[in-house]
RNA sequence: CGGUGAGUAGCGCAGCUUGGUAGCGCACUUGGUUUGGGUCCAAGGGGUCGCAGGUUCGAAUCCUGUCUCACCGACCA
């Protein structure tokens, strides 16, 4: 490809909207364009890229045992209602009525209709198990698009879905799955980790999130330091302390506290650290059957955070998380929020792990401006129960029992999912089995954010002076740059004799043949991020040699002409 | 959804307080100059100042409404 005939669109002013530094690279190297919040329209270069991911994630699922097809973008909603989600969906679900006044979805996702799809297709077991999968363009009305082409409202996303008669056989496919991820982000050239993950709202039991690492992740993944064991800080377990237990010394002693109502407060207060008290959370609580909502306190800490997966979960508690109001608790518990305690509430208690671990605390004394010291567990209070709520913190023991935990961020670029038989059973989707019985499939899913690991792979591959792509994903693999090539035969010819051999070997080039200066084209190569640059100049070129430059290391050689092909070749 | 801020040329911005019909840098066009790391000089083209309404002799500027965009928040006892 030559750049006059080319649409570089290169920038050097980074527009005042890109926060993150792979939308400002993107926006500046000329791979994409906002055409609106959270729309992108790919530019040729950037196209390349996203294609090149496309091409890797496509070969592997095929190798392993995948077949790929295409669903529409656009579904009807009766396949929504049928399997719930119409009225479960919020309005991330953008729903759009046909001229006939018929309602249909924008996809989020296809589950909904493959199972429809599987269910008409497919009748005995000896069909199974399949594995169905598409590159396909998703659209989720996401409450806050940012970051450029991070989180977007459009997007390209490969999804795959498994169908199984048995357990056995979804596992042997997730496992499948789990290695042909494995192969993808490694083939990628990317830093990246597979970690347990919340199920969310897709459902089901197991899943793994695969992760590129990278500081401006969007999310928080606990590692342990001294093992495999790695988990989205939603759902890794924090464990009790494994510390023994100091005994209690104290009696509880209200003391006047006016004016004290945050555990920094309390701390300056009493003079002492947060991990000496513990703070009282109240939300709502689940419904009965009479559907009232009582309260339920949250006991964590003063130094620890709540984490409102693991309480959702809980049965007590109400789904989602709702914190109670002011007024709420003044009624209920006749204090102020801020001087609240477990002590003598008139509600269900449910204490962190580590909380519970505590002696001799302060806490709240449920009369306003008022708190206790020297508290006890038991001996002060005897209606609680016990379970992990809170968030797992950098220094705590890892959940496998071996190693700290230390936090580092990520960006979601892969889920996979157990998802059982949610879809299959609410569409009525099965098989006859061995035994002649009709019998409901269950089900895997498989995703990965095409057009995310992109951007994802920005993030952690670039320098000051732009976009450094991992050779299995640059846009071009060469950049041919010659010097004043309008003033020089000789120039001309090496280039276009070397531009020649380069596409003939099947090596993807781009030859600057501008009439630039030589400035311009080198900050042009390295903003795009070619991995691998050819420069052809005068001086060199009397001794029959051209320079090689390596964009990653930035090491500069001097070689023959005639060995330009086969260096480059070989990288 | 809540909070904050912003919409003036393709991009980055000034002008608005104190109303008088729009400017700077980059980019673009032409000519010259320069040529191993974003040359320099000159001459050009390009804007219904987000949109609608109002005040006024006169509105980018003041008022009202509206749309769009960005950032922050949704962890607090």
């Amino acid at each position: 490809m030559r750049t006059s005939q080319y649409l570089l669109s290169t920038q050097k002013e980074t527009p005042a909207d890109a926060e993150v530094v792979s939308h400002q690279l993107m926006l500046r190297a000329g791979m994409v364009r906002k055409l609106a919040s959270g729309l992108y329209t790919w530019l040729p270069s950037g196209l390349r890229v996203l294609n090149k991911v496309a091409d890797i994630v496509r070969q592997e699922m095929n190798k392993a045992g995948a077949i790929e097809m295409l669903m529409p973008v656009v579904q009807p909603a009766d396949l929504w209602q049928e399997s719930g989600r119409w009225d479960e969906y919020g309005p991330e679900l953008l729903r759009v009525k046909d001229r006939h006044n018929r309602d249909f979805v924008l996809g989020p996702t296809h589950e909904e209709v493959i199972t429809s799809l599987v269910k008409n297709e497919i009748s005995s077991y000896k069909q199974l198990p399949i594995n169905l999968y598409q590159i396909q363009t998703k659209f989720r009305d996401e409450v806050r698009p940012r970051f450029g082409i991070m989180r977007g409202r459009e997007f390209t996303m490969k999804d795959a879905y498994s169908f199984h008669t048995s357990d056995e056989s979804l596992q042997q496919t997730y496992q499948g799955m789990f290695q042909a991820y494995c192969n993808i982000f490694e083939r990628l050239g990317l830093e990246f980790r597979p970690v347990i993950a919340d199920s969310g709202s897709i459902g089901g039991a197991v899943s793994h999130e695969f992760h590129v690492l990278a500081e401006s992740g969007e999310d928080a993944i606990a590692f342990s330091d001294s093992s495999d064991y790695a988990a989205n800080v939603e759902m890794a377990e924090a464990i009790a302390p494994v510390t023994e237990q100091v005994p209690a010394m104290s009696v509880k002693t209200q003391v006047a506290t006016p004016d004290v109502k945050t555990i920094q407060q309390v701390c300056s207060h009493f003079n002492i650290t947060a991990d000496k008290t513990v703070k009282t959370i109240v939300v709502l609580g689940a419904e009965n059957e009479k559907g009232q909502q009582d309260l339920v306190a949250l006991v964590l800490r003063g130094d620890h955070s709540l984490n409102n997966i693991k309480a959702e979960k809980l049965a007590e508690v109400y789904a989602p998380l709702t914190m109670a109001t002011d007024a709420q608790i003044l009624e209920k518990i006749n204090c102020e929020v801020g001087s609240i305690g477990p002590i003598g509430l008139p509600i269900p208690i449910i204490v962190d792990r580590s909380a519970a671990h505590l002696t001799d605390f302060v806490c709240g004394a449920n009369e306003t401006g008022s708190h206790l010291t020297g508290v006890n567990w038991d001996k002060d209070i005897a209606d609680y129960q016990i379970a992990d709520i809170r968030n797992i913190e950098a220094g705590d023991p890892s959940p496998d029992g071996q190693g700290t935990i230390e936090i580092k961020r990520g960006i979601e670029v892969g889920h996979i999912f157990q998802l059982g038989e949610k879809y299959s059973s609410a569409m009525g989707c099965g098989v006859l089995n061995e035994q002649g019985k009709h019998q409901i499939l269950t089900m895997g899913c498989y995703g990965i954010g095409v057009s995310r690991i992109v951007a994802a792979a920005i993030e952690q591959n670039h320098d000051k002076y732009g976009i450094i792509w991992p050779d299995a994903i640059a846009p071009f693999k060469v950049a041919l740059i010659p010097m004043n090539m309008h003033k020089s035969h000789r120039i001309q010819q090496v280039a276009e004799s070397l531009y020649e051999q380069l596409v003939s070997a099947g090596i993807e080039v781009l030859f600057d043949d501008r009439k630039e200066r030589p400035g311009v084209m080198f900050n042009d190569m390295e903003l795009i991020g070619i991995p691998h640059t050819i420069v052809i100049g005068e001086r060199n070129l009397d001794e029959n040699k051209v320079e090689y430059k390596n964009r990653r290391s930035g090491e500069k050689q001097l070689v023959e002409i005639d060995n330009v092909l086969s260096l480059v070749a070989d990288c």
